[in-house]
Parts: C-alpha cells; structure tokens; sequence
DNA sequence: AAAATTCATCGTAATAATACGATTTATAAA
DNA sequence: TTTATAAATCGTATTATTACGATGAATTTT
C-alpha cells in the first residue's frame, strides 16, 4: 500500500536504487555537479546557486548524507561539504557494471 | 509546495534525473536486469520474476516507458519489452560523464 | 460465438518526497 | 553578555510514488 516492499529485493538492488536517488531529483544532480567542480564548498554557497530555500537545500544534502556520496565537515557556524570518494567509486562501478551488459537486440 | 521546480534547472539536470529514476527504485532495477539478460521478455514473465502484483509491475513497466529506457512490442495478446538501445547508451553516456568528473579531495 | 489469455487502466489507499516559513541550535564576533 | 551568522530541524501543505484488487480491451483459442 504505498510503501516500497525493500524486503523481497537483493541488498545490490536495494542498494543502487539508492544509490540513484542520489541523482534522481535535478537540484541533487545541480549539488553535486557544484560540489564535484568547487571540490568543497560551505552550505551557504550551495543556496546562493541553487534556486531554493536554505530550508530545500538543507533537506537534499541530508539526503545526500544518508545515502552517503557527500560528507559534511563542521566548522561552526558553518558546515563545508564534500563528495565522499569512496561512496562515488561505488556508484561509478555499479553504475558502470549495470550498464555494461546489454547486447544490441530488439523486441522479440 | 511539494512539487519539483524542474523550470529552474536546466534541461540536462532534468534529463539526468529523469534517467536516474529508472534506476531509483529496487522493482525497476530489477525488471532492468533481466531485460538485459534475456535481451526480452513478455510482461508476463516480469510478473512471474517479481514479488509484485502484475498491475504494479504494468505501472513500473509505463514509467521505464515514458523515460524511454525500454520499449514494448505489442504482439497481442502479449506484450514483449526490451531495451532501448539508444536510451541506454544515453544514459551510459550520462552517468559515465557525470562520475567522471572528480578528483580525490577532503573537505575544506 | 463463447471462453480463455494477456496486459493496461481505473479506483483507491497509504507512504514518500518536495518545498518553504519559522524556529532552534551552535558558535563567533562585538 | 548581547548580537550576528550559518545551518539544521520543525511544522505543515501539496504533490508524487507505490501498491493492489477489480475492471476493461484486444486477441487467440475452443
């Protein structure tokens, strides 16, 4: 009824869609564009390009966090952000096998 | 107000949302993969594969559909479906550019 | 023509996501 | 200590997504 049925999928499954949320919305895809050119950048700077609320903002890149492709550096009253290197090879090399593997065919 | 302001970002932000979508949820990777093992298939093997309702794989089935990463052959009254090959490449070519593009940095 | 098969769509219900103003939290600066 | 700054969180409203039973449409089979 509404609710994704995680339980009956493999964790590789379950664990690239999550991967592809990260990517899934165009103001995450914006943040991360911006974050992998400036290399790192304080919160503030990724409001003042995007065209949403500090509130909007803040809510994506905790998103972000969860998932786990960015990371956040506290330094009061700032934060700075970062992509995680590792959890962005994940994604380049489940990303990558994913796609690999189709053959040019057609419909039956 | 709960509704993705796609007009404020531009047409490849969007884009690359719209095709990481197709992999954002664990049922959609899943009927992915075996289009790109069995290189197609009916509808209805989808169905006999997955722990879903056939009316709830017909809905993930439409979604790939309208982002254009699978296409369905109507041959009734059966429906076989397979890869998009350009859509494919597409995205390949998407994600692949995308993830490309960082260099091994901390945060601030 | 009647029945069976296959899939899409409808209707509906519940959960998730998106967005923002207002507030809170935490620290630095005055 | 008071004030300013930066970011998270809260509350809330709205739209999107996920899911499934039931129904409908199209074609084949009987």
């Amino acid at each position: 009824m509404g609710l994704t049925k995680t339980e009956v999928f493999t964790a590789n499954q379950n664990r690239l869609a999550d991967l592809a949320k990260a990517f899934a919305h165009p103001a995450r895809v914006a943040i991360l564009q911006h974050l992998a050119k400036t290399q790192s950048c304080i919160c503030g700077d990724l409001v003042d390009v995007l065209p949403l609320s500090q509130a909007t903002v803040s809510q994506h890149l905790k998103e972000l966090s969860r998932i786990g492709i960015i990371r956040g550096n506290v330094q009061p009253p700032r934060v700075c952000y970062c992509i995680d290197e590792a959890v962005w090879a994940e994604a380049k090399a489940a990303f990558g096998q994913l796609l690999a593997a189709v053959e040019p065919v057609g419909c039956c």
